[in-house]
DNA sequence: GATGACAATTTGATCGATCAAACCTGAGTC
DNA sequence: GACTCAGGTTTGATCGATCAAATTGTCATC
């Protein structure tokens, strides 16, 4: 016995019982209004019996599509659990509209593009979503080339970006609401940490600081700083604005990871309260799990998900043309310098394996 | 023009150009030891001439299979990247074995085991990956009723084990491991912090601490503590610890989220250095990221996802009995206390039948 | 009563591969 | 010359669904 056979009724099996044909069967399916309300209550009954399921595979050969959008898995990379929110939003979303997210790997031998397309040349999934989009990414134009479906979470920068389909989260927006946010608590020095200039997202979250600096008034001169996302790095930079002659008294970070590092960098009272207050960008395990929690920009990763979902059925069927969608983070203010309100998170409990 | 249609080459067209049968050109790709040398070398020319792939959903249909494993992928849970490396590493293991992961989530509607027979009965996939067995999990014999194929990376307990297919970190190991690195360090106390009883993986790495306290000489009554996996709940648990007459020094930890509760809870000297020792279990970042970095155990996971991809597809060729296979962790040793040291790293696994 | 319009249902072809069996062709054997 | 034998190749059927076109039956219309 091979285990591999799952096989149940087909639907003949179906069109036998119920004493109709095959096509019969697939339009009280597909296109009940097609068929007499007695013969389709009839075949439902047939399909109960029998407990019916239509094998996928005959229909995603007949239909030449796999209802399936292949996301490149690469290193696991940050301290964050972005990744694995953005994939159960993902799984969601596209399960909404009947479609699975497919996993992947580049294989080694071959070069990455050529693993792209070979899924796309099997007819192993329908198109991409690229969650990993960088500056001068080269895969959007070629795949454009080959015409290969995908969508970008995050905007395709350089050329043309409205020439692809997107959906991004506004950082600058995100950090503009970090920035009110400490002026709220009644900072007036507040810094910027985050990537070196050119990544698009880092330099967009830098600009939305920036804007909101001079929107309030604020000496933003000086107090940008940026280094390698990691902690010690981070901790590392901030020191170097915290011992300037007139230092920040809050940073406005381009990650949760930046903001630890300030955080610590910035140590704390004979309370154990923080000396300095600070945003992050993700809302990381890591932000709210430290001590009291960091608070820190969420994206909106659910409505990204199905926006990026829409999209690339939208450009599957062929119709319309490519345009992005541009979406607002939210701030979660969370405890801060004793003083404070926190919407919070609260943490479900989690069963299985460790975490 | 519809987007969705990629299709390119087929077969036949290969076998035109080649001027074979269509069958031909099957073999030269399947069992190219029955074609003669000279047309396999003709085909194979025709096949890159025309960029031919094979059709992904043909195969499908006509093999009876997905060549797809199901892994279900629910809300993210825990402050460890934990799953995007289980994700990655078993992306990869299925990929050496020409299958992709597909990830799913239950729909609201049906409850989650209609989901999973679905996915099987549809032939969207071959089988499952269950990722978070829990004590007593209702999936393992629900399935074997069905037929369905899956393999749980933790052991299916309760009822007898060897009635299903699964692979394992041994815990116990791993928390033995902690103790003898603690006890290298100089310490004579050593706490266990982790989950309350009950749940199968926490209760093992439980009495690896007491074993090896045990072989140590060490006493253990009054030091073992459990809650919530919560960073704040295990500080307050470490805190009573540490309120005792007589406190532990050190602590062995269920998880990383216990560690970092261990560690605060201890706090630091006046130089900075933490006050007790701790040894979480994951290695997730929230360890390393933490200064100085905890060590931690670290799970075996690319030997883990080998072993499940292959034990699945074993099951699915329908050879063999159900068997497990326990995988040794290993102690990731980092900084500690100023003193130091990593001892050797033994990695040895020994698998096979257990029960 | 022939005609067309329409709804309900069926038929045959097809998607692109693989399976199983049949079919050559030439070499070796008696 | 008839025979087997095996390697190499082809043929026809099949997997299970859907598409496109054909068929049947019903009823209103002229």
């Amino acid at each position: 016995m091979n285990g591999r056979d799952q096989s149940g009724a087909t639907i003949s099996d179906v069109a036998a019982a119920a004493g109709v044909s095959r096509q019969t069967v697939s339009n009280v399916l597909k296109a009940p209004e097609r068929v007499a309300p007695e013969t389709a209550a009839r075949v439902r009954r047939a399909i109960e019996a029998l407990g019916y399921r239509p094998n996928r595979a005959a229909q995603n050969l007949r239909q030449r599509q796999s209802r399936c959008i292949g996301l490149k898995i690469g290193s696991p990379a940050g301290v964050s659990n972005f990744l694995d929110r953005f994939l159960h939003v993902l799984t969601e979303a596209a399960g909404e509209f009947g479609y699975h997210v497919l996993l992947f790997t580049p294989t080694a031998a071959d070069d990455e593009l050529a693993t792209y397309e070979d899924l796309i040349r099997t007819g192993t999934v329908d198109g991409f979503v690229l969650a990993d989009v960088a500056l001068h990414d080269p895969r959007p134009p070629w795949f454009a080339e080959r015409r290969i479906p995908f969508v970008c979470f995050g905007r395709p920068c350089g050329d043309a970006q409205d020439r692809y389909w997107w959906a991004d989260v506004d950082g600058a927006y995100g950090l503009a609401r970090a920035v009110d946010h400490l002026v709220a608590l009644g900072h007036r020095r507040v810094a910027y940490l985050g990537w070196p200039e050119g990544t698009g997202y880092g330099d967009e979250r830098r600009s939305g600081w920036r804007e909101a600096t001079r929107r309030h008034g604020l000496a933003a001169g000086g107090l940008d700083a940026s280094c390698d996302e990691e902690v010690s790095a981070a901790v590392a930079a901030a020191r170097g604005l915290l011992e300037l002659p007139d230092p920040p008294t809050a940073f406005a970070c381009g990650s949760d990871t930046f903001a630890v590092g300030a955080r610590l960098a910035g140590g704390t009272d004979v309370h154990g309260r923080p000396n300095v207050d600070v945003v992050g960008f993700d809302d990381a395990p890591a932000a709210w799990l430290m001590s009291p929690p960091i608070s820190s920009v969420r994206q909106p990763l659910g409505e990204v998900a199905r926006t990026l979902v829409a999209l690339l059925l939208e450009q599957l069927e062929g119709a319309g043309e490519p345009r992005g969608a541009l979406l607002r983070p939210e701030l979660v203010a969370r405890e801060q310098d004793g003083a404070v309100r926190a919407p919070g998170r609260e943490k479900k409990d989690h069963r299985g394996r460790t975490g």
